[in-house]
DNA sequence: CGAAAGGCAATTGCATACACTTTTTGCCTT
DNA sequence: AAGGCAAAAAGTGTATGCAATTGCCTTTCG
């Protein structure tokens, strides 16, 4: 327990800590409403209990765990109403990014946006799934970008990140791929000629239509079997 | 240092620290780009410094201190730029509240509103700034939560906290108080006959207006005397 | 037999000690 | 005299130990 531990790659310990915990929550490994021990989650890891702690007040802030004095850590519990209120107020958030954009986006930022949006068509084509989640990741990371407007930018990342757990399974719908694909053109069509009202609102339906898509998934607890050992990846 | 420390109010010692700390940035006291030490800080307020660190931690969550990996935490220093993007993210953020508001409210909610609203009327004529400041927050508040979304209020709420620095003194500018209530009663007009539209217009007019108002005394930073002692109080 | 009270185990909160990183300071070299 | 390097000092990050709170289990009394 003193000794150097092996390879860390980046950042501080809590930081590992916080991803490789977030991670597991994230992706529905640890279980909603599950404890979190700290003295077992610092045996797990191998380090002390203290950037554990600091780690769980980290994503206590961020909302992915709740926490209640002298009662410990546990993965937070989504309702299916709060649920709803993020996907909505990601909806409205992302609709002002996108507001935002068609008026602020530099004629550079258009042209990438563009050619982006462009390239991913490809994968459409090729129903290459994985690709193309990165590529809407990087399209609406542009988009928040693009308002110009730092703590918009936090507040919607925030809220992506908080929503993430839910979102998995969006593309997995069959034809959401391209839907998606002519949704995201509405919108830069809309940013291209500067027509803020259209942006908006296209980003918003755009929102919205993922909502439903992940409601079906969020019925369903986003569990798994999970039985794979535990250790710092990512 | 080992002694129970006398008459503790309320929570965790580490709330009493985020409080602690908290005001005196919000208030002026620490200022924007003074450093935080540790130790010092343990020192003050008589606990150790993992209390102290914890704080810190939350309060850089809030986005009232910034922490750079072994190079400690100062007061967040906000750049025109940044606070610009907070009160036109405030603006956004109320005419969301105050749409939803509009579409969402009680029949409680909206009597509770006017009945509040009508009442403050006393407070502009006696040009009691202190009295209507504490209504002109409750009033917002109501708004926030009659949107009856969960995250939107929080989103709402973390960032008028984040503001709170630089609205002090917008009710001493001569005439602020007449007019604040004007638009107010412009809002819940809207509110009352369900005009969303209208309500978010009127909620957004109010956030830039203050947000001009309060522009003024963002450009002198918001430090004062400061001659008080230390020691936990609120 | 049930309920309440008290004690015990487990877990969190805080304090202290140690390790590592950054910064400062003073000396040496150019 | 100025610049750079090195060592020490300051300060943050992590580990560990102790105190305090919580929840459960047992025991006892009604």
């Amino acid at each position: 327990m003193s000794g150097k531990r092996s390879l860390i790659r980046s950042g501080t310990t809590v930081d590992q800590m916080v991803r490789a915990i977030g991670d597991r929550i994230v992706t529905g490994f640890l279980r909603p409403g599950e404890k979190l021990d700290e003295a077992s989650l610092a045996a797990r890891f191998d380090v002390s209990r203290t950037p554990v702690r600091e780690a769980l007040g980290r994503l206590s802030a961020m909302g992915l765990v709740e926490r209640r004095p002298n009662r410990g850590a546990t993965v937070a519990v989504v309702t299916q109403e709060h649920l709803a209120s993020m996907f909505e107020s990601m909806a409205e958030l992302e609709a002002i990014c996108a507001r935002f954009s068609a008026e602020r986006m530099t004629a550079g930022e258009r042209r990438a946006l563009e050619i982006e949006h462009q390239a991913s068509a490809r994968l459409v084509q090729l129903a290459a799934e994985e690709d193309y989640e990165y590529f809407n990741t990087e399209f609406h990371t542009r988009l928040y970008r693009g308002a110009h407007s730092k703590h918009i930018y936090e507040l919607t990342v925030m809220t992506r990140s908080r929503l993430a757990p839910f979102r998995r399974a969006q593309f997995m719908l069959p034809g959401r791929l391209a839907k998606s694909w002519q949704e995201h053109d509405v919108i830069v069509t809309a940013i291209m000629r500067g027509d803020s009202a259209a942006a908006g609102k296209a980003a918003k339906d755009h929102v919205s239509i993922v909502s439903e898509a992940s409601a079906v998934f969020a019925a369903v607890d986003p569990r798994k079997p999970a039985t794979e050992a535990i250790g710092m990846s990512s």
